[in-house]
DNA sequence: AACGTGTTCAACCACATGGTTGACAACGAT
DNA sequence: ATCGTTGTCAACCATGTGGTTGAACACGTT
């Protein structure tokens, strides 16, 4: 379930299109014609694009007369932070493992109290 | 250039797999036939997916006889949260902002979407 | 030298994705 | 009621991606 999700957030931000949107998002919600403005492709493409990060979590899409204001859901980036954070996590701790290794394979290493 | 990169290491990680191939070489480095062993699929599927995780800078792939130790670049992970702490400061930020517009306007006022 | 193992390359297939255009639905304005 | 605007849906096309199999390359072993 969330993996399946994660994977769709970081599938929609893979694109730079999106990943700007977002970014203008992030200062303001937008209709879609707003969002298009700036690109040279239809409204249509963009229409998809919304999709994407709509199925993704990242943006909802609310009802205004006739245009649909996009809203950015900030908190699906939790979501990413916590995943990447475990990892980076698990991966930094490693690395002091292998310095202590390193430290205590040191063959000039005088015998002091060794590192715990 | 940091856009590109960006767009890749997103991309990489959208895939189940790969993501479960990063968590696994997060532990310790692994040979393509290692990584390959928990999956259905062929080596010559996981390769690929080593390409692709090489090409994202998340992994490097050093020669160790005729196996090639797969080893997990966690640097590339700062690029990520930097861009989605980046947009979520800027989202909270305008949380806030927002928040003191409500409050400023007198709670009879009903909550009409502001133009910009 | 010959063989087996580990890994990649090449060609191929099925399917997803981003783009297009055209039609249609919903709503505001005339 | 009709028209113009906003946005989505549907069909289509080109390209990218993940999978396959078969061949080749590189290296260790016998």
């Amino acid at each position: 379930m969330t993996e399946d999700e994660l994977s769709r957030v970081f599938a929609a931000l893979a694109d730079p299109r999106r990943r700007d949107m977002v970014a203008r998002l992030a200062i303001r919600d937008a209709t879609v014609n707003e969002l298009a403005a700036p690109y040279d492709v239809s409204v249509q493409a963009i229409s998809k694009h919304l999709r994407v990060l709509e199925d993704a979590g990242l943006v909802s899409r609310s009802k205004d007369g006739q245009r649909r204001p996009v809203h950015l859901e900030a908190g699906v980036f939790d979501l990413m932070t916590k995943w990447i954070e475990r990892y980076r996590r698990e991966a930094e701790d490693r690395f002091r493992r292998l310095d202590a290794v390193l430290e205590q394979m040191e063959p000039a290493a005088e015998r002091r109290g060794a590192a715990s």
